[in-house]
DNA sequence: AACTATTTATAAGA
DNA sequence: TTCTTATAAATAGTT
């Protein structure tokens, strides 16, 4: 190299205004810190992940074995309140569900005897029908036999 | 310092095999990561979240500006499958929550019919049996009458 | 946990 | 964005 240069300087470790110089040092950075990141998992065996939201609104995530799987167990440590919400209101639903169904097969039931009676009524309102008739001609004949006998 | 001593050599990225060496990798390696990311955090102003599952299988994580904060965030971009999945459940359940309220109140609809029915047929027999009983008076007094004429 | 020789990461410049 | 280089920072091996 013709002449000396400055190389790397000590930096404070501060939000950096120029926003293109942060949009390098992000993009080295983050390089940086997944590199790190591989390197743990390969050296420890150990499984992790990283989700960053880029500068630029994006999302860059890194994940051993990958992120979902190390999202999800880390769901089970530590429930968020949206995920206990939810399993809250498929409780609930699922109760509810249980009622409903109850509720249905007594209803049923209901109809059904309800059903039975009315046509164990008609018949026994029939028999009582052809009694009644049945019991009026034997009594017009009788009156009739008394009539001749007095006559 | 009184002698020469090795300092850091150059180590190959491969599983650590000797499980002390690894936990004291692990433990140094795992600060390094996370003081690069709370750096990155601090220069460029992003937000992100580690999660790292130890040797020990301790849940070890970091978050700017926290890691539940993040892993929603996340999760809204890249919902998990098991999170599509108890959102299927829930739209399930609620469909058939609904087709179970639909069908208790047409039942019920019903059993209010029924009961109405049973209850008009039975005044209906009731006026007709009444009807049965006048005319079979009616008829023996006429019966009676006819006799008395031809005598 | 502390030390330090050395490797690795990276700020600044091109 | 990518490369270069001087230098800061991280860390492997040792104590």
């Amino acid at each position: 190299m013709p002449r000396q240069r400055k190389g790397r300087q000590k930096i404070e470790i501060k939000r950096i205004t120029d926003e293109s110089s942060l949009l390098v040092a992000f993009s080295k950075r983050h390089a940086g810190v997944l590199k790190k990141a591989s390197e743990l998992c390969t050296l420890c065996g150990v499984e992790m992940a990283i989700i960053v939201f880029s500068p630029n609104k994006k999302v860059l995530s890194f994940g051993h074995p990958s992120v979902q799987a190390i999202v999800d167990r880390f769901m089970e440590h530590n429930p968020s309140p949206s995920s206990r919400t939810s399993q809250l209101v498929l409780q609930y639903l699922n109760a509810k569900i249980q009622e409903l169904n109850t509720q249905l097969t007594n209803l049923l039931g209901e109809l059904e005897a309800e059903k039975k009676t009315r046509v164990e009524e008609l018949e026994k309102l029939k028999v009582a029908m052809l009694e009644l008739k049945e019991n009026c001609g034997r009594q017009a004949e009788k009156l009739m036999g008394e009539r001749w006998l007095t006559l």
